[in-house]
RNA sequence: GCGCCUGUAGCUCAGGGGAUAGAGCAACGGACUUCUAAUCCGUUGGUCGUACGUUCGAUUCGUACCAGGCGCGCCA
C-alpha cells in the first residue's frame, strides 16, 4: 500500500536510511485529520544527528511537489503525509478492480490437515470453529499462489469407538438410522451416551468395551462387520455436515489404516541409535535436552502409543505430497503434543519435521462456561446451523416476498455467515465466548453485516444504466477513506496468511464494510455528478470485500 | 511443582514502542416519498490486572506478583 511513499521517503534519506527501515516507520495516523500517513522521525534522530523535528521538516520541504502529495506537515517529530486525491483514486480503482488483487505467487506445497473427528461423536462448535479455521487459512494460503491440499484424519478405531459398538450391539436391536429417522452420526453418538449410561448402572461394562476391542483387533469378523457399519453411518453423517458447512477435504485418512505402521519407523529409529531401549523393552526418546520430557514410544510390550501414529501419518504426507508445509489445526491443548511431535520428527527426518507447524486456536467457551458433554451442553453443529437458519427465516419473511426455496437457501447462507463470522473473528489462538444468541444477531459486527453490504453494492451495479468510469477524480473524505481502506487489503492478506490468522482478515472486513456503508449514506452514486467514477468504487468495493468473504469461507449472496 | 497462553468499556472483542485507546452489543436520543433502515448519525461508558524496569516515549517490550485457562500418561 505505501511502496511509493516508501521509495519517495528513502529517496530523500539518501543511503542513509534503507527502504525496509523506512517501511516499518511507515504508520496511519491515529487522527485522519493528521493525515493519510506519517513518518515519525524520532527513531532517525540519532542517525542522522538531527533532531526529529528538523528531519520531519526538511523531508517535507524536498517532497512538497511530488505528485502523490497533496501537502505535507512537519509536527512536534512527525511527518504527516496528506495524499492526493486524485491520484488516489486513479490508483487504488486500477489495482481494486482487477480480480487477481492481493493474489500472491508463492508456489509453495502446503498440506492443512483439520476437523479429524472420533467416529462415536457427532461434530459439535468446536469442530466448527476448526473448520473455518482450516477452510480459510487453505483459502488464503492458495490465494497466495501455493498449492494446498486439505486433509482430515478420522480418529475411527479405539476403545471409545468400541463403546458405542457395545451399546449398539447389546441394545440397539439392529434397527438403523433410516427406520429411526435420525442423521446418521447422531445415531451413532447416541449409543455413545448411552454407554455411558450402562456403564454408570454396570462396573463390567468398561471391560467388556476394552475385550470388545481386542476382538476388533484380532480381526473378528463379527466386531470388524459392526465397527464398519457403524463407522460408515457416522461417516454419512460428518459428510452431510462438511457439505452444510461448505467444506471438503482433498485427502481423508483413516486411524484405523495407520496405527499399526508407526512401528516400523519406530524400530528403524533404534537401530539408527536415535532412541534407547529401557531395560523393561520400552522404547523412549530422550528429548530433555530440548527442555522436554523423556516420551515413549512403543510400550513394554511391544504396542504403540498415540503419536507414534502421528509420526507415520507425517512421513506418509511427506511422501503423498511432498509438502513444503503441513499445517495441523488443532486445538490449544495440544501444544505440548505438536512440540514433541516436531523434535521427534526432526530427529527422524528433517524433510519430513521442516514444514511441520501446529496451528493453535484456543478453545470455544458458552457464556455459561465449557461445553461438558457430561452435562448435556455441547452444542452441536448440525443443530446450530438449523436453528440460525430458522431464525433467518423469519428474518427474511419479515422483510421480503419471496418463495419458499428462495427464503430456505438464503437463510442457510446468511446463517452460515453468522455462524462463520462470530468463530472466525477473534484472534484465531484465543480462547472465545460463544453466545448462540448472538450468534444468531444479524446486527452490527456480524456476518449478516458484511453480506448486506456486499448485496448493497451488487444492488446498486445492478440498477446502475451507466458504466463504470475509472477517470480519475478529487476523491472526497469518504470516498477517501473507502479508497485508502481498499488499499490495505493486499497487506492484510498477507499478514493474515504470515500470521496464519483468519481473524485478521475478518476484523479488516468489517471495518471495510463498515466504511462503505459510511460511504452509502453520505454520497449518492447513481444521482451524483460523478456517477461514474462512484459506481467504480463501489464495484471496487464489491470485489474487495466478496473476495474477503471468499477467503473467509463464506458464500456471498447478491441480494439481501 | 514445572511449562505455555490470556487479563483493554457493564458484556463480547479489536488494536498496539509513539500524537486525545477503538468497534459491536446493551442504555438513551435522532435519520426511511431516497442506490435495500439486517443501515447510518449522536450521547453515556476505560487508572489497557498490579508493581517495578528498559526507552526521548510503554496500554504495547522485560521481570515479578495477582487472577483465569490449558498442558506436563507405557490415555487417545
Amino acid at each position: 500500500m505505501k511502496e511509493e511513499l516508501t521509495k519517495l521517503l528513502a529517496k530523500q534519506l539518501e543511503s542513509e536510511v534503507t527502504e525496509n527501515e523506512i517501511a516499518k516507520l511507515i504508520e496511519i495516523p491515529p487522527d485522519e485529520k493528521l493525515g493519510d500517513y506519517a513518518l515519525p522521525c524520532f527513531a532517525l534522530a540519532k542517525k542522522l544527528r538531527k533532531s526529529p523535528a528538523n528531519i520531519a521538516e526538511d523531508i517535507a520541504k524536498s517532497i512538497l511537489n511530488e505528485s502523490l502529495i497533496e501537502k505535507v506537515q512537519a509536527v512536534s517529530g512527525y511527518l504527516n503525509i496528506f495524499i492526493d486525491r486524485k491520484w488516489l483514486s486513479s490508483k487504488v480503482l486500477h489495482l481494486a478492480l482487477d480480480s487477481h488483487f492481493g493474489a500472491g505467487n508463492f508456489k509453495e506445497t502446503t498440506v492443512v490437515e483439520y476437523c479429524s473427528p472420533n467416529t462415536n461423536k457427532p461434530l459439535h462448535l468446536g469442530h466448527l470453529r476448526n473448520m473455518t479455521i482450516g477452510e480459510s487459512i487453505s483459502r488464503l494460503l492458495a490465494y497466495l499462489g501455493n498449492k494446498v491440499y486439505k486433509t482430515c484424519v478420522y480418529n475411527d478405531r479405539g476403545v471409545h469407538i468400541c463403546k458405542s459398538m457395545l451399546a449398539y450391539r447389546d441394545f440397539g436391536g439392529g434397527i438403523n438410522p433410516e427406520e429411526k429417522n435420525i442423521k446418521p452420526d447422531h445415531f451413532v453418538g447416541d449409543f455413545y451416551v448411552l454407554f455411558a449410561q450402562k456403564a454408570k448402572e454396570d462396573d463390567s461394562y468398561e471391560k467388556r468395551a476394552q475385550e470388545l476391542l481386542q476382538k476388533w483387533e484380532s480381526g473378528d469378523t463379527e466386531t470388524v462387520t459392526l465397527w464398519k457399519k457403524m463407522n460408515e453411518w457416522a461417516f454419512a453423517g460428518f459428510h452431510d455436515t462438511f457439505r452444510l458447512f461448505g467444506t471438503s477435504f482433498d485427502r481423508e485418512y483413516y486411524e484405523s489404516n495407520i496405527y499399526k505402521h508407526g512401528r516400523e519407523v519406530i524400530l528403524k529409529g533404534l537401530e539408527q541409535g536415535l532412541f534407547k531401549k529401557l531395560p523393561d523393552g520400552a522404547i523412549v526418546v530422550d528429548l530433555t535436552n530440548k527442555g522436554l520430557d523423556e516420551k515413549v514410544l512403543l510400550r513394554s510390550n511391544g504396542t504403540s502409543v498415540y503419536i507414534v501414529q502421528d509420526i507415520y501419518l507425517a512421513h506418509l504426507k511427506a511422501k503423498d505430497f511432498s509438502y513444503d508445509r503441513s499445517i495441523y489445526v488443532v486445538g490449544n491443548e495440544q501444544e505440548y503434543h505438536f512440540k514433541v511431535l516436531k523434535e521427534i520428527l526432526e530427529i527422524l527426518d528433517t524433510k519430513v519435521s521442516g514444514g511441520i507447524h501446529h496451528l493453535s486456536y484456543g478453545m470455544v467457551e458458552l457464556p455459561e462456561g465449557k461445553m461438558k458433554s457430561r452435562e448435556g451442553t455441547v452444542v452441536d453443529a448440525d443443530d446450530l446451523i438449523i436453528d440460525t437458519s430458522l431464525l433467518a427465516e423469519e428474518e427474511i419473511r419479515r422483510r421480503y416476498q419471496l418463495t419458499e426455496e428462495e427464503v430456505k437457501e438464503r437463510a442457510l447462507k446468511i446463517a452460515l455467515a453468522a455462524i462463520k463470522y462470530q468463530l472466525l473473528k477473534t484472534e484465531t489462538g484465543k480462547n472465545m465466548v460463544f453466545n448462540p444468541k448472538e450468534a444468531i444477531r444479524f446486527e452490527g459486527d456480524t456476518g449478516p453485516y458484511v453480506l448486506y453490504s456486499y448485496a448493497r453494492a451488487s444492488s446498486i451495479l445492478r440498477k446502475a444504466d451507466i458504466s463504470i468510469s475509472i477517470e480519475q477524480w478529487s476523491a472526497n473524505e469518504h470516498e477517501a477513506r473507502l479508497l485508502k481502506k481498499i488499499y490495505q487489503f493486499p497487506d492484510i492478506v498477507k499478514l493474515s496468511s504470515e500470521r496464519l490468522t483468519p481473524s485478521t482478515l475478518a476484523n479488516y472486513t468489517l471495518e471495510l464494510c463498515q466504511i462503505f456503508n459510511e460511504f452509502y449514506h453520505e454520497c449518492p452514486v447513481l444521482r451524483s455528478e460523478i456517477a461514474g467514477q462512484r459506481l467504480a468504487l463501489v464495484a471496487a468495493f464489491r470485489n474487495v470485500s466478496g473476495k474477503c468473504l471468499e477467503l473467509l469461507g463464506i458464500d456471498k449472496i447478491e441480494e439481501m
